[in-house]
DNA sequence: TCAAAAGTGTTATCCTTACACCCATGT
DNA sequence: ACATGGGTGTAAGGATAACACTTTTGA
């Protein structure tokens, strides 16, 4: 019980979300090093000697970095995964990474801190959808399902070796019903990581090479872009956790600026749930939830009749316990 | 971005749980280093070299010390505190820990694994309510509450420095209304963290006393047992994350035998979140969200009438996309 | 005058809550 | 017979989902 494990180092790695023109997106570092093709979120080594916290520490290095002031910071999970942080050689010393995600506002479009931000890592702010186009549901069900994922996928689940799951796994049958909504099950749109982690297991995930599975077809037509190392997943859970989040906590204002019509406030809803709500529906819910109030302006940018202006109540998290947008399936 | 920090350890903490005559009640492993006179959770260290994950890694150890089966295995959160984990001084080696819930089955009372693993550890499984006397609401409001929590706690928000919270943080009275249900709010027994956090700032905590806090009246009249460094924290996270995921996940059955009564359910379900239940609501519940089906054999053993036997039905996992027990505001 | 987007009113349906009553066994 | 716990039916209320329609601007 006294044998320590030493030599560890614990990495921090953060999807820093913003807006970006209506899309969400996230912070993506250069291909400084040269070590690899695809993008990779922010990493930063956590030093317990300077930070008490992971989480001060996180701040630290972002704010240092990259300039963004962050708002909303949320502890994802911590991964100590062998062979997919590191690539297959041994020799490198382990590293067990924390995920984070934190949500920022850009003030302006190319000068103010963001256009440092994008400067300073050589990198910059990519609509999340890049990574993941089969979770846009906005428009309608996304094309790529019915092209490319889910004939796939059937031909997986036919070779499924034994049909049913072993133990308390589900077998493929059930994790394509449950998760990709085959059979008629409903698609919800909160199992982000569920099927990144099927489609890893179904070598249809460019960065599942690495890992030393078969990706014929990962090859052949990749499904999204690629990322570095495990980011990928981070990326997933992290899209997960604010897809559920948001219906109990009020996280959008983050990504929101000071004012904002009702319609703002929908898309970006829409943008990060990816899906299409009913517009009725959608502000009889902010209405009473209380969430926001009228400032008393108009916006005339619309391009038709102008929309009142609205500022989050911050009285609400006083009020209620559990303040969000309970979407319901139609919103 | 390079300077690495060195001499870092990853432990791992689990909160094991396992119900004891209808109570909740977590491992605890006894004082034999005898460096501390209050209870722990067991504690393994993370072996990169040997465990390929964080999760087979704390697996592996707690087999192997205590002989448990476990179930359900979750991650709970990563702390990098100083000064909560290690005392305060800082000379040791700087301990990353992780926290886990994990849930496990007691075959029998004394015999058996269980038998062997109070042996092996030196400790037992304790009622958690023991060190969370104010959240065992199932026979109505704890006394401990208006006789000692409310008072002390109306008496820290009087001498509120700003009346606001400052930023984003809540204010002293919110959090008393929000998370203590002061004023007519309505208690929210998943808020088990977000009480215990506020408790420990407020002076209330045995263990706040290593962080540098005055805490005359955790002397005088502590409240629940305490533990070693952040343990109670980690239970109290551990608490709130089985609460909330009972609703919406199939958990409780990982902590029942093969076959169990209704009444039997309910009881654990009520012991869980620390709530009565109505009785016909309950059953209603279960019965339409097709969780159990009856075994067709009855049990004797009530006192009453026979009541019908009742296994889990592990379909619903492939069935329902969140199959779990959604108690209402009443239940 | 028309397009575009803002904003309002109303109804059917389901789920939650609550209540009141009957059944089978051991003592 | 009666106490004890098991088990069932049904009505009221509130939240959600879905509908169609009016209003105000710019071009």
């Amino acid at each position: 019980m006294s044998e320590a494990a030493g030599g560890i180092e614990i990495g921090l790695n953060a999807a820093i979300v913003a807006m970006v023109d209506e899309e969400p997106a996230v912070l993506t570092v250069g291909r400084d090093a040269g070590v690899d093709l695809a993008d990779a979120l922010p990493f930063g080594p956590f030093d317990p000697v300077r930070h008490r916290t992971l989480e001060l520490g996180l701040r630290a290095w972002v704010e240092a970095q990259t300039a963004l002031r962050l708002g909303h910071v949320e502890q994802l999970y911590t991964f100590g995964d062998r062979g997919r942080h590191a690539r297959a050689d041994d020799a490198d010393p382990h590293v067990v990474s924390v995920g984070y995600l934190a949500l920022t506002r850009l003030v302006d479009g190319a000068e103010g801190p963001t256009g440092r931000a994008l400067a300073a890592t050589g990198g910059g702010f990519r609509p999340w959808y890049d990574y993941f186009p089969w979770e846009d549901w906005r428009r309608g069900r996304p094309a790529i399902l019915d092209e490319a994922i889910l004939p796939a996928m059937r031909a997986w689940r036919a070779e499924d070796p034994e049909h049913r799951g072993l133990g308390r796994a589900l077998g493929r049958a059930e994790r394509l019903r449950l998760h990709f909504g085959e059979d008629g099950a409903p698609w919800d749109e909160e199992k982000v990581l569920e099927r990144y982690e099927t489609l890893y297991e179904a070598g249809l995930i460019a960065e599942a090479s690495r890992d030393g599975r078969v990706c014929a077809r990962a090859a052949a037509a990749p499904l999204g872009r690629a990322m570095r190392f495990d980011h990928r997943r981070i990326l997933a859970t992290a899209i997960s956790r604010l897809r559920a989040k948001l219906k109990y906590r009020p996280v959008v204002f983050e990504l929101m600026g000071e004012s904002f019509t009702l319609t703002e406030l929908q898309k970006t809803v829409e943008a990060i749930s990816g899906r299409h709500l009913h517009k009725q529906n959608f502000r009889r819910l902010v209405e009473n939830a209380a969430l926001v109030e009228a400032t008393g302006e108009t916006s005339l940018v619309t391009g038709g009749r102008p929309a009142s202006l609205y500022r989050f109540r911050r009285e609400v998290l006083a009020e209620r316990p559990a303040p969000g947008l309970r979407l319901g399936s139609r919103g």
